[in-house]
DNA sequence: CCGGTTACGAAACGATAATTCTGTTACCAA
DNA sequence: TTGGTAACAGAATTATCGTTTCGTAACCGG
């Protein structure tokens, strides 16, 4: 009944969640989300209301896909254990260690980066901490029944000492620390758990 | 010979790095630097050049400042043990617990918010990161030296563990994650080197 | 008191970028 | 084929903000 759409719909939050990543949400133009993702100036306003939209869609896209479905997803699994712990942790190395700058998560960005007091984005920031805590919280909740952490292991305090470690990480990464820096920090971190 | 200033020179880059730390560089206008810091907008040119002139000099003042000669002190002072990094972690801890957003490190900050790769920025939160590092080396060395800690600790990698301890504690302070939460999160992190 | 130097205040300029508008084009159901 | 809906392209609009300019005011040595 009416012309279709050129573009991906997915592809936009996609390529926007790069964009966004990479050059902050006040350095990236609309002009540079339409010519980046496809879509028309036209169509972003249509579907997101404005670049703030646009951000939101993308955040929240992000979190659900990029965190929970997939960086998170083996440590929330059931029955995930220190095991799953120290692979998440090889791989953020591994990350470190390829150097990208843009690896660094998005949620963590705009939690340095927020201004205001946006109810909307520090929403989007809540979720992601409860779900990184909820996260280790199981990790070492089942690696403590199986006997692979102490018996004396505080499981609250812990997950609140690794999600720092994980922030703690994003911002390394931004930084011009080199790779091994990272690796020491990330092996100290988890060592310590031992 | 001529007018005086009706403004602090000091007093400027105070209160700019109070704006900026707050706001971020984007956010901060020189009409708000203007109004804020006192001096006219002519002034602020006729002395940093422009906005980007102004937060360096700012950036470079807090580092020596506040870093070097405040924060950082004691555990750059000769003979800084264990004790003072135990006051140190504590004091950030009274900080979290204050719940001031604005009190995480402005350079921290442009860490995660530079966008291209400034070199004169990039040259600010290198010379950031050696002091912080020197600190943390100075300190663990005297424990070591003084049986205070493991005959094997290892110098170079605690102290970037501890480097990325003090980064998460900047994006953990301006989350909304609640004050026992990072209290938590400091404390695993100081016990994990005993 | 005067002249020169410097700072102030406000208005103006120019560029950038978010948002809106308008005419045109592409599809599809009837 | 045709009419209607929706998307496209790009120009126009508006707002914001960094920067510059200029006339005025304040200070001080002589």
């Amino acid at each position: 009944m009416a012309r279709p759409r050129t573009f991906d719909c997915d592809e936009v939050i996609v390529k926007a969640s790069y964009l966004f990543t990479r050059q902050g949400f006040a350095a990236t133009t609309m002009d540079q989300l339409a010519a980046t993702t496809g879509a028309s100036l036209h169509s972003l306003y249509a579907d997101y209301g404005g670049k703030k939209g646009l951000f939101e869609a993308t955040l929240k896209t992000y979190l659900t896909e990029d965190i929970i479905r997939g960086v998170m997803a083996p440590l929330l699994a059931e029955g995930a254990g220190f095991e799953d712990l120290q692979r998440f942790f090889d791989d953020l190395a591994q990350v470190a260690k390829s150097g990208e700058r843009d690896a660094s998560c998005l949620i963590c960005l705009t939690m340095m980066r927020m201004d205001d007091d946006d109810p909307e984005l520090r929403g989007v920031v809540q979720a992601y901490l409860q779900i990184v805590d909820q996260a280790f919280r199981n990790v070492l909740g089942n690696a403590k029944q199986a006997g692979a952490a102490r018996a004396d292991l505080d499981i609250a305090k812990s997950a609140a000492f690794l999600t720092g470690i994980l922030l703690g990480l994003n911002l390394y990464l931004r930084s011009p620390a080199g790779a091994e820096r990272i690796e020491d920090y990330l092996s100290a971190a988890l060592a310590s758990l031992h």
